[in-house]
DNA sequence: GTAATGTAACGACACATGTCGTTTTTATAT
DNA sequence: ATATAAAAACGACATGTGTCGTTACATTAC
C-alpha cells in the first residue's frame, strides 16, 4: 500500500492515462498523445510543467535516455483505480457499495454481457 | 437533466452534503456542521464565502428569512451522485461498468448482506 | 433612540493550476 | 570545433481556491 498522494486534476489525470497506456513515454510522445487524442493544440512546454509537476507531486519519475527523459508512472494504473473508486464510495456513498452500485446502474441500458460479468465478479466474492 | 455545474472542490462537496442532508441550512449551521464533523475549527466568513461561490457557480440559491439567508441545494443528491459515478465509469474505465465494479470490489470484504443488495440491483437491470 | 449583537459584504492574500514565450543546455552532423 | 536542432529549465501570468480580518448593515434589548 504506497503513500497517498496528491490529487490529480484532470488534465493531470489525462497526462498518467497515456503514461500508463505506454509504460514509457517522452514529453513528446504525451505531448502529440494529447493534441490527438482530445483535439487540443497544447504546446511543448504546457506538457512538460505538467508533467515536472506530476513528478514533483510523486505520480512520474523519469530518467535520461539519451538526449531524452523518460518517464514513467510509480503507481500501478489498477491500484489508482481501486483507491479512486474507494475513495468515491467512502466520500459520497457513506462507505455502501451498494449504494455506489445502484447510483452507478440507475436508469442505464447495461448490456446482458456486462451484467454476467459484473455477476462474475459478485461471485468470486461470495465466500468471503 | 440540468445543466452540467462545474466541479466541485472538497470543501464545497463537504457543504453540499450538509445542505443535503438538512435541506435548508443558515451559514452558521454549516460552519457548526463542518467544524464538527470534520474537526476543524473554520472562521465563519471562510464558510460565507465557500456558499457564495456555490451559489456563483449555480449549487446553491438562497432567500432571505427574517435576518438570515437561508441555503439550498439546486440539485438532487441522487442526481448529483449518479453524475459522479457515470463520470468516473467514463473517464477512468472507458465506458465499462464491469471495470468499474471489478476495481471497486478488488480485495475488499464485502458482507454477505452487500453482495445480496447488489445482487438484487442487477436483476432489476435483467430485462434491458 | 441608542447600544449591543449578530449577519452579510468587501477586500485581501498565499498558494495551486493551466498555459506559454524565452533562454540555456546538450547532442548531432558537418 | 562549430553550427544547428532538439529538449530542458526558467520565468511569467491569469484564474481559481482556501482562508481570513475588517467594515457596514440590520435587529433586538434596553
Amino acid at each position: 500500500m504506497s503513500d497517498k498522494l496528491p490529487k490529480l486534476t484532470d488534465p493531470e489525470f489525462e497526462i498518467m492515462k497515456i503514461v500508463w497506456d505506454r509504460g514509457q513515454v517522452t514529453i513528446n510522445e504525451v505531448l502529440d498523445a494529447v493534441n490527438s487524442l482530445h483535439n487540443r493544440d497544447l504546446k511543448r512546454t504546457t506538457i512538460q510543467v505538467q508533467m515536472k509537476r506530476l513528478e514533483e507531486k510523486g505520480w512520474l519519475t523519469h530518467h535520461e535516455e539519451g538526449r531524452n527523459f523518460l518517464y514513467e508512472s510509480t503507481r500501478d494504473r489498477e491500484e489508482v483505480s481501486r483507491e479512486i473508486t474507494t475513495d468515491i464510495k467512502k466520500r459520497i456513498f457513506d462507505g455502501s457499495y451498494a449504494s455506489l452500485v445502484k447510483a452507478l446502474f440507475h436508469g442505464a441500458d447495461i448490456s446482458s454481457e456486462e451484467i454476467e460479468r459484473i455477476r462474475k465478479i459478485l461471485d468470486e466474492h461470495k465466500g468471503r
